[in-house]
DNA sequence: TTTGTAAATAGATGATGGTCGATCTGGAGC
DNA sequence: GCTCCAGATCGACCATCATCTATTTACAAA
């Protein structure tokens, strides 16, 4: 968590020279820097982000009993993962019938894509 | 991790209309996955988000002893996220005399960049 | 209404992660 | 040599996470 410099607890410096003149790094990155980890943090595990790829891929909605067998996962664990895309906000779905399916949510990937640009 | 659809457990309709016609998604994705899955990890949290960020913002080699006192965090933690970051190979590191210097590796995000694109 | 099926949820377990205080390392200066 | 400092590493602690099996929910068809 980012502190204001005044607050931040002052340096002692060796006899020697200083390693470099201070520089002051403004506390507005702190909301923006929750808000794009919370999306890396989904992005973060290889599953997660082969489904990702998969639905951007297909630019349309898939079926969960599509997902579920391109991997080597049980259909909860594969459930489980794309829960935690949908709390981050990345992916949606929508029930028809018996069947789910997901889709992207592209515009949550922009601010990430855009900082990282 | 992805699998062959021929490996698929064959999966049984029920007596009504399928859910959609099924796709082939090939294995090609998964090395990719695991290098950005990687990379996401390491900046889905907001220090280490934070700290990308200011050396971004940078565009030079920053002083540990500046990063230190930006964060509410002991001068342990702030290494071991540098660490984290070090070792996804996002940030490198330089020593000179008591102080160490990190800088961004900018390459090591553009292969997630592009493909959040 | 009974049966079968897709997907979500619950609960357990072992692994990983963030944080700290304490200690270690290695360079600078006396 | 000795001392001081910046930064890294260690060890412990607690929280979060990925995964599984078992169960529940919700729907469809007979």
């Amino acid at each position: 968590m980012m502190v204001d410099l005044e607050l931040a607890p002052k340096q002692k410096r060796p006899a020697g020279e200083p390693c470099c003149e201070p520089v002051v790094y403004p506390d507005i990155e702190r909301a923006q820097a929750e808000r794009m980890a919370a999306a890396a943090k989904a992005l973060g595990d290889p599953i997660r982000m082969q489904l990702v790829d998969v639905l951007r891929k297909h630019a349309g909605k898939v079926c969960v009993c599509e997902l579920v067998p391109l991997f080597d996962l049980s259909q909860p664990t594969v459930s489980h993962h794309l829960k935690v895309l949908r709390d981050a906000g990345i992916v949606g779905s929508e029930r028809r019938g018996l069947w789910a399916y997901y889709y992207v949510h592209a515009e949550a990937l922009e601010e990430l894509s855009a900082w990282l640009k």
